[in-house]
DNA sequence: AGATTGACTGCAT
DNA sequence: CATGCAGCCAATC
């Protein structure tokens, strides 16, 4: 389902609009939002998370990968800041440092 | 205009 | 469960 042609808002807006809704104690991941979000690969939403300006209200911690991780960075390592908002948040992880998609991913039941 | 690079994913091993 | 690899496509150079 390919997006409206006539759409006004950038991709990347898009992917924004749909992070925004990402509820507080929970985490979605890239794959889920480009899908909702109409972009063509997960990759995409990866992009749009590192040219997020600072000052936004995107709660950009709450997207992690497909296995439930903290992706890292350029320089490989995942960002430590990242895991302790969600922890703050109340989204408990394993001693591998993975979340729980059953029971944290959004949207539920995904 | 062509090559390179990523905050990824799913399937195979 | 961990690793490897191909496919993916927008942005950058």
């Amino acid at each position: 389902m390919p997006p409206e042609p006539s759409d006004r808002t950038s991709l990347y807006e898009r992917i924004w609009a749909v992070v925004r809704q990402v509820p507080v104690g929970q985490v979605s991941t890239y794959g889920r939002v480009a899908r909702l979000a109409g972009a063509a690969t997960p990759r995409i939403v990866g992009f749009a998370m590192a040219g997020l300006p600072r000052d936004s209200d995107v709660p950009w911690h709450r997207i992690i990968n497909s296995r439930g991780e903290i992706s890292v960075r350029t320089d490989g390592a995942p960002d430590r800041r990242q895991r302790r908002l969600l922890e703050k948040e109340g989204v408990r992880f394993d001693r591998r440092g993975r979340v729980d998609l059953d029971e944290f991913g959004w949207p539920p039941g995904l």
